[in-house]
DNA sequence: ATTATCTATAGATCTATAGATAATGC
DNA sequence: ATTATCTATAGATCTATAGATAATGC
């Protein structure tokens, strides 16, 4: 008879005060946080405005109406979700961009990485929700703000870069620009494949890839590289198929 | 008195066979075609599911019902509208993939540069799109391929790319992944900053930075370039935060 | 008494279909 | 007769609120 058997926390009675659930689905975590998990999952696999309440109390184990308990609305569960999953990237930013002991290379390797990661790895595409076009409301104004303030610190760091020296006016914005797409590049990654190839070897390949984007020196090499821009090519892509849809304005 | 006056097509009365509409807008463009480049902006704008049938014939000038005369479904405005949208680019890289006689470097960063102009420059960002989630649906297979098919002709002139002689097993794919993912970037830049910073300047940036990533023999190089990848730096980006919500499956 | 849930429902949508109608074409 | 539109509406949602209820806490 193991002593292990009496411990008061092992057979926890999980007693709850309020009215019992109906359909408990999951045990005994916090409802609040499962609400967030099942919203998590409907929203990246079926899109916000497709995901009713219904569906996500349902996963979690609640009826419809209990969600208005935790959230006063369905858009406020959206942006307690958005803003949890910039939250650990921001202040890693922070932090990195006030290290100024490091190079600047090294940092923003490492903030690349890191964040790469979290997007490759992430249970779920959260990622995704960054696009949904519900965000651009003024009530996610706040989130928009944290994402504003994390390309701010990705510019800055790619600024302090030795690289950036030879930059021509307005290179640093637009590298910075390239840099940022190239991270998020994992989010659409990932809509194809389902979950990236190995985050963690993966978000190296990132950061990798990103100082190498820093790099300036090399352009014009790159260029004259087995490059043949003559007449055919040139054409071919300069012509920009218009895309159709014209619409008036 | 100008003899172009009697000309019949400039004064075309333009009276059309059908009962008239009751709220005409846009005056006389092809009522399918303004269905579309109101959907298009409508989508983009505030997304799939939030956009009603309604708005968008509001928005074309005609009555909800109507829509259902030149398309089957909501769904089949929004396919129609993803397929338009690939095909010029998928085009493209077929005739790319084809043309041996170019270096696999040029035909690259052809490929990119057009790409990229075209997500660029496109009047709405039709590119996001391709995040909707609905087009996870069985329906949408056909548009699926052939984005993979885009995807695919990426990889394959990569390969035939000098650096990708020097890649690891497994690194051709991995290096695919990021070059796609860099222009499909210029999508995410433009959700922050409305049309991106001159497209044609901007679309040469990016095929630039494509060959960048291309490239493997900076890698070490790069590593080594002002890189203490010491203590502090290795175990902080090695500690993703588990970014919440981790809700059981 | 407090808490966490429930049931029931009001009110507001939204998609798609049925069937009428107002033009032109012949 | 054909075409392109319209009006009206069925049926199916969906969000959020009101108010009841079944636990525990004291």
């Amino acid at each position: 008879m193991p002593a292990t058997a009496k411990e008061p926390v092992a057979d926890r009675p999980k007693r709850r005060v309020g009215r019992p659930r109906v359909a408990p689905a999951g045990g005994d975590a916090d409802p609040r946080e499962q609400l967030l998990a099942a919203a998590a999952e409907l929203f990246t696999v079926q899109g916000y405005t497709a995901t009713s309440t219904r569906a996500i109390t349902a996963r979690a184990g609640l009826r419809q109406a209990s969600m208005y308990y935790y959230f006063a609305s369905k858009e406020e569960l959206l942006r307690s979700l958005l803003e949890t999953t910039v939250a650990p990237s921001l202040e890693f930013a922070e932090w990195a961009l006030a290290e100024q002991d490091a190079a600047a290379e090294t940092r923003l390797w490492a903030l690349v990485r890191i964040d790469a990661a979290q997007l490759a790895g992430a249970r779920h595409n959260l990622g995704a929700l960054y696009l949904l076009p519900e965000i651009r409301q003024e009530s996610f104004a706040p989130f928009r703000a944290m994402r504003a303030h994390l390309r701010e610190a990705y510019r800055d760091l790619l600024g302090g870069t030795g690289a950036a020296r030879g930059y021509a006016p307005g290179e640093l914005e637009r590298r910075a620009h390239l840099v940022f797409g190239l991270v998020e590049g994992v989010i659409l990654a990932r809509l194809d494949d389902g979950p990236v190839l190995d985050p963690a070897g993966y978000s190296i390949g990132v950061a990798d890839a990103a100082l190498r984007l820093a790099e300036c020196d090399r352009l014009t090499e790159a260029r004259r590289h087995g490059m043949e821009l003559s007449a055919d090519w040139l054409v071919r892509s300069e012509h920009l198929p218009s895309l159709g849809t014209e619409g008036r304005k």
